[in-house]
DNA sequence: AGAATGTTAACGAAAAGTGTTTAAGTTACC
DNA sequence: GGTAACTTAAACACTTTTCGTTAACATTCT
């Protein structure tokens, strides 16, 4: 059995790296180029990115898909549209409104600008009203 | 920019797999042999896994550890010293009684014998009062 | 017992990932 | 301009993963 994806070296980097050194205090430390400590807390961001990805895909697996929030929707607008879709499908969604904004923000913080939606966001529920975005 | 940790073929499998298909019928399928369609699932709920832990890892890494839960324990003792050990340090814990105890269940199902602790439990907080366990 | 389902071990070939170095490129600040 | 922090790309040797086969083994249902 092994471990996560990430290799020792990237835990190592990435640890430091949360203590706010530079790479170059930390390629001092472990004997390394700071080339070197950069393409590792590099790959090691590129590997996060992909277990959550990994998670996302298994969320969608057992999802069907709601609805498509188009870009420059109004944040606020969101959460009775998703409620509305919802209800067609006769799910009762998991999450209150503050809870749901929270979620999409933390979801997919790069799709927005203010209040409103940059670009479109796909919305998925399964049968617990569990929300995933993608 | 590459996808997540799991390949078409895995992600075909876990498709079909979702479905109700059996081994052999997705076997059939994609061409191949049943043991194979069963090395593919295998390695694929291994890279899930991973890609779990993975998370798991960021999640300790900017919470520290708060205290030990020794094995022998009684569950109805453990959020009560949880919320004991969060106090000295200034940080009030996420999550009620009964919350608690259903996250800590979900995240270590494997060390419990009815309402004991089998294995000492790590555990972590952030400033957020976010539990995880380890 | 027979049949279907699932698991495991051993092995090979092709593909992908890892740690490194070197070298050239930003970006930002004094 | 110069320097420190950081990024990027190419190339290398090395290790690991993946997909596939075959054959044996365990489980469960009829």
């Amino acid at each position: 059995m092994k471990d996560g994806l990430l290799t020792d070296r990237q835990k190592e980097v990435l640890r430091f790296r949360k203590q706010g050194m530079t790479q170059q205090q930390i390629a001092d430390i472990i004997h390394t180029s700071k080339a070197n400590v950069c393409t590792i807390e590099k790959s090691a961001m590129e590997n996060i990115r992909r277990a959550k990805e990994t998670l996302e895909f298994l969320y969608t697996l057992d999802a069907t898909h709601l609805c498509t929030i188009e870009a420059g929707m109004d944040l606020l607008d969101v959460a009775p549209f998703i409620y509305r879709e919802a209800e067609n499908i006769g799910i009762k969604v998991k999450y209150d409104t503050i809870s749901l904004i929270n979620k999409l923000r933390e979801a997919t913080p790069e799709r927005f600008r203010a209040r409103h939606v940059r670009d479109a966001i796909e919305v998925y529920i399964n049968d617990e009203g569990d929300l995933y975005f993608g």
